[in-house]
DNA sequence: AAATGTTTAGCGTGAC
DNA sequence: GTCACGCTAAACATTT
């Protein structure tokens, strides 16, 4: 694959926070949730910049990972061993980016501490998403079915319409998906000749295609898989159903507290209850079987459990 | 030892 | 000016 010289766009910083950053790294996993060193994987591999200096931002990016309430630590299991723990984000974090951008952030995620009653933790957010990892897993095993592997980060959910921002995370992972020659494509809109990048990038004319000068596609995510954004193909808070392709990875830990709160958290049980849905702005075209029912507590999940089980209120609130 | 994770601090920038 | 956000540095603890 070729690499650009140093004096191309694509050795400029991308116009991106190391909370974006990480954000797009586990929403491109199969199962939303990375080891540290795969979230540098990713950001190097696709950003040229990050090459460089790794000791400096990596601290950064660690620094974020801790201090920022949307990304929640999910332990691995014993049989997974390794350094480290998996990073997922909080599935009630979506919406942190305006109209899906992820230049800035328009709000801070901030926990809810204090609601002695519903499962706002980390932790529990945590649960979740290991369970919901787990689910996925059941469904692709039991179906043999290849799903599309697309990272759909549900961020522009809060607008009626069907706009992306050209940052949001569809778009940015999206753009980099390859074709066999090496040339990256869209696949999710045609990017726009004039396309509103800060500072010099609408300049940019030697992106190769992607419209984006500072991603590079590293191959990571399999050019074979087709991609689709039917709405089917959606669980809960409109993530994709996905296979485990991802490298190998395996199944996320069990679910244990990692940021305890000082608030007294109650034991809870073994899998989520069911709720309506996480992102209270997801249209229902992102849950197109939400109306089913799944109790998933006592019994093994099946596919269909899988694509319709709901998600837990995992109260968090965005503090301005 | 190295990687990973946590915490504190200071500074710059942009929005209000 | 204030505040929120983001970046960087650093120190320290923990884990593998």
């Amino acid at each position: 694959m070729p690499r650009p010289g140093r004096n191309t766009y694509s050795d400029q910083k991308p116009p991106y926070s190391y909370i974006s950053l990480t954000a797009m790294a586990i929403q491109s996993s199969p199962e939303k949730m990375l080891p540290l060193s795969e979230i540098y994987k990713f950001i190097m591999d696709r950003f040229p910049y990050y090459r460089e200096n790794t000791q400096r931002w990596q601290n950064s990016l660690r620094h974020n990972l801790s201090f920022n309430d949307c990304f929640i630590k999910i332990p691995r299991r014993p049989d997974q061993p390794g350094k480290g723990s998996f990073w997922a984000l909080h599935p009630s974090c979506g919406d942190m980016f305006e109209n899906g951008s992820f230049l800035r952030r328009r709000k801070r995620f901030k926990v809810v501490k204090s609601d002695h009653l519903a499962p706002s933790k980390p932790a529990d957010a945590a649960q979740y998403l290991q369970q919901q990892a787990k689910l996925r897993l059941s469904a692709l095993a039991a179906t043999g079915t290849h799903l599309p592997q697309m990272s759909t980060y549900n961020l522009g959910v809060s607008q009626p319409s069907s706009f992306k921002h050209p940052f949001a995370i569809e778009n940015i992972i999206a753009r980099e998906y390859k074709m066999p020659g090496g040339l990256a494509f869209s696949t999710m809109q045609p990017m726009p000749a004039a396309y509103p990048l800060p500072n010099q990038l609408t300049t940019v004319g030697s992106s190769i295609g992607t419209g984006w000068p500072h991603m590079y596609s590293s191959g990571m995510i399999d050019t074979a898989t087709p991609i689709s954004m039917a709405s089917s193909e959606y669980g809960a808070y409109g993530v994709p159903i996905k296979p485990l392709c991802h490298g190998g990875q395996t199944l996320p830990a069990i679910p244990v507290p990692i940021k305890p709160t000082p608030a007294a958290v109650p034991a809870l049980p073994a899998l989520p209850a069911p709720i309506p849905t996480i992102l209270s702005n997801s249209p229902p075209s992102l849950s197109p079987t939400s109306s089913q029912t799944a109790t998933s507590q006592s019994s093994p999940a099946t596919p269909s459990e899988t694509l319709t089980s709901p998600a837990p209120a995992l109260h968090s609130v965005a503090v301005h």
